[in-house]
DNA sequence: AAATTTATGTAACGATCACTAAAGAATATG
DNA sequence: CATATTCTTTAGTGATCGTTACATAAATTT
């Protein structure tokens, strides 16, 4: 074991509440007295494990991705490309109205606009959006290669197109709509989409 | 004329730049000195003349709306419901992808999640941004009325998911998609979508 | 001209912001 | 045991937040 007074706290448990306070509040909007209220330590103690609220809110996404989130990763293992798109819509639909979370994706609620000192963040939430597209677009254009998708298929356009759904989402369910309509969208967008098979 | 010193800037030209400010910092995170350094005002002029910082954002909302936004109202006279998406999608499009503004729909910028004392200022943008999509089931009620639409339309469903592709394009601008993409999009949605005609 | 009314500039208000110095407390190693 | 290392607590730092008293300036009204 390493020397030293052992840390009292639960990291993992610890990330968990900080993500409620940034889901809720958004980046800028939740200051370091709600988070540490939320967390249960004081603010020398976060310092000393996070290094500072911008490196908190890093291992919270990290965190996300690899908790609620992890839905999107899955997916792209689905055996075709229409599935992955079926699991990533509705995964998302699942998510988003989930009324245990404060609603909406929190890669979309943390931080659009803001201060010029929350640009980093905005950075680094706008990277792992594009990710989730490109990652996307490689799946179809798979399926493309594979003969599953139309041969005059544009994966790039339809991997946009699946992304700005998804996206809308949040606004949507910000604006009322509970988990049945989120589907329904997700199902409209499916019908409707060319995507072979 | 009323009585007392007359008013020393140009009220719709400070809402101007009021916006620009509140488009690319959002709500909490303009500051009064952002706001009067862009309006070229002091504070106390602020005050005066638009209450407080809330109150000046509602102003600023009103002045986006008959501006930047009026494609929106006007859309919704087109001859055909289908004319009326297609003017709301590619209107948005137009805005949103439009490099002399900050990029995406000031409704989705200024206040997605933060903190207590914003929530009447993220209530009232969701009751725009409501009655947009309401205004859009309105209009396929009536042409679904009217048999343009498919006897078998939803309209409220397919406003919701209308106002989703819509709200998306946001994310979409702010990751780096241009004009060209969201038109993309747009006619994506206008060509798969069972509008009728 | 005098009185009234409104706008402006200066300067500051208390509150909160993210962050940290300093000291004590709890573990490890030698 | 002593020493080193790390965490926790207390108590604050200067900076910035939205907002406002107060005095002065510029207009109308009487």
């Amino acid at each position: 074991m390493a020397a030293g007074r052992p840390r009292e706290f639960d990291k993992a448990e610890a990330l968990e509440r900080a993500l409620g306070v940034f889901w809720r509040k958004g980046y800028e909007g939740a200051s370091l007295a709600d988070l540490t209220g939320a967390m249960g330590i004081k603010p020398p103690s976060l310092y000393a494990a996070f290094g500072n609220k911008e490196g908190l809110l890093r291992q919270v996404l990290d965190h996300y991705e690899n908790g609620p989130a992890s839905y999107a990763d899955a997916a792209m293992n689905a055996p075709t490309a229409r599935e992955t798109v079926a699991l990533l819509l509705h995964g998302a639909a699942d998510l988003i109205g989930d009324k245990r979370h404060p609603g909406g994706c929190l890669y979309v609620m943390v931080a659009l606009a803001g201060g010029d000192e929350a640009e980093p963040v905005r950075r680094e939430l706008s990277a792992r959006r594009k990710a989730g597209e490109r990652a996307i677009r490689r799946r179809l254009e798979r399926g493309k290669k594979e003969g599953e998708l139309p041969a005059d298929a544009d994966p790039a356009a339809l991997a946009r197109y699946i992304n700005t759904v998804i996206r809308g989402l949040t606004i949507e369910a910000l604006d009322g709509a509970g988990a049945k309509e989120l589907h329904q969208i997700a199902d409209m967008a499916l019908a409707t989409l060319p995507l072979g098979k």
